[in-house]
DNA sequence: TTTTTCTGTTGATATATGTCAACTAATAAT
DNA sequence: ATTATTAGTTGACATATATCAACAGAAAAA
C-alpha cells in the first residue's frame, strides 16, 4: 500500500486542480509519540490519517478480553478504522503508534463533502475501497489456509517493511501465535539464510 | 447480507425510476445445477450474480494446492469474485454450486455503464463497497483470535443459515480445520443443548 | 552509567488439532 | 429398491502450537 496517497492525488488532478486545492485546505497535520492511540477503542473514527513517518498497530479485544493486532500501517499508508470511520459508530479496532510519527490527516466531515462535491473523488474513494477490499481478502486467504510457518513466509514475502519494522510479539499477534513460537520459526531461516 | 439487492433498489429509487429500468434490462436469469461452476479458477469473473435461490462455495487452492472454502452464499446474497470482477483479471477464487440455483446477473460492461452514467448508482456501489469490506473485515478478526471452538460458535451465531444448509465437511474447510474435529466440536454442542 | 522495563530466546511439558483408518448414515445414481 | 457415492462419526496416535518458567539482550528511564 505504499504511497498510496500519491496515487490517489494523481488520480484526482485528472478530474480538476479544484479537488487537490480543496483537499489540501481540509488536510491537517500532526506530530504523535510512540505509545500514544490514535483511535482509542470505543472511540468514533472521526479522521483518516496518512503516515508521513512512523509505524502503527490496529488492534481489537478477542472474545477473553485479550488484545490481538489485526494489522500495521507504515510510512505512505492511509490509516482508518473503516468500519467505525464510514459508519460514523464507535469502533472495535484501536490503532496505536509502535512509533513517533508525523501524519496528515482529514476528518470524515470534509472528506464526506469533498465525495459528495466531485464525482472524481467519489470515484476515487470507491476504487480505494476496492484495493483496500482485496488485500484484505488476501490477508484472510493467508490467515485461514496456513500454518503458522507459511504464514510468516507469507508475511516475509508480501510486507517484509513490516517484518522488519515492527516489533516481534506484535508480529506474533497478529499472526494469531505466541512469541515463542514465533521465536522458533525465525529461528529455522536463521539456519537457512 | 440477506435480501440486499431489495435495500439497493430501494436506495437506486431515490436516484430515479430511470436507473431501475436500466438494470432491469441488463439483470439477465439463469438456472444451473448443484455442482456446476459459476466461476471457473483462472476465468474472468464477468458478471455479478444474485441468488434468487440455492447456496455457492467460494474457494481458493492454498499453496499445497488443496481446495479449500473462503465463503458461502445463500438466498438474498450478492455473488461476485471481487478481485476478479473490479480488476476484469483471472480469478484465484473458484465460484461452484452446492445446490440447484436460480440466478439474476448483470454483466460488469453493463455495470460499468450504468455506474459512470449515474452518480447514484456509483454512491451505491461504493457504499456496497464499504458494507462488504466491513464483513470481511469481522471474519477476518474471527480467524486470526479465535479457537476452532470460538469460530463455530460466531459462525453459529452469525451465519446460522450457512450452519444449516452448508454440508459439514464445507464449513470445516472454510473453519481451517478438518471435518473430524468439526465433528466432534459439534458432539459438544449437541450434549449441552 | 545504572537500573528498570520491554522484547526475544530456550527448554520442559500440556493441549488442541491433524492424520489415518474403519465404520455408519445419508444422498444420489442405476 | 438396490447399489454406489458422498458425508459424517469415532478411536488411536502423531504433530503443531500453547503454556509456563527461567533467562538474556535491548531499549528506555532514572
Amino acid at each position: 500500500m505504499n504511497n498510496y496517497l500519491y496515487e490517489i492525488v494523481n488520480e484526482l488532478r485528472n478530474g480538476s486542480d479544484e479537488i487537490i486545492d480543496e483537499l489540501q485546505n481540509c488536510l491537517k497535520q500532526t506530530s504523535l509519540k510512540k505509545g500514544e492511540k490514535l483511535l482509542a477503542l470505543n472511540a468514533v473514527c472521526k479522521n483518516l490519517w496518512f503516515i508521513k513517518k512512523g509505524t502503527v498497530r490496529h488492534y481489537v479485544l478477542s472474545t477473553k478480553g485479550k488484545e490481538f493486532n489485526t494489522w500495521f500501517s507504515l510510512e505512505g499508508d492511509i490509516v482508518v478504522a473503516v468500519k467505525s470511520f464510514f459508519e460514523q459508530t464507535p469502533t472495535r479496532e484501536g490503532i496505536e503508534l509502535l512509533e513517533d510519527c508525523e501524519l496528515l490527516y482529514i476528518s470524515y466531515s470534509d472528506l464526506q463533502k469533498i465525495i459528495a462535491k466531485y464525482r472524481k473523488a467519489e470515484t476515487v474513494s470507491r476504487k480505494m475501497m476496492e484495493r483496500y477490499y482485496i488485500l484484505l481478502e488476501e490477508r484472510l486467504y493467508v490467515m485461514q489456509s496456513s500454518t503458522a510457518i507459511e504464514k510468516y513466509e507469507y508475511m516475509m514475502h508480501t510486507y517484509p517493511e513490516i517484518i522488519r519494522r515492527i516489533p516481534q510479539n506484535h508480529i506474533a499477534s497478529y499472526l494469531g501465535i505466541t512469541k515463542e513460537t514465533l521465536s522458533r520459526i525465525r529461528k529455522k531461516f536463521a539456519v537457512n539464510y
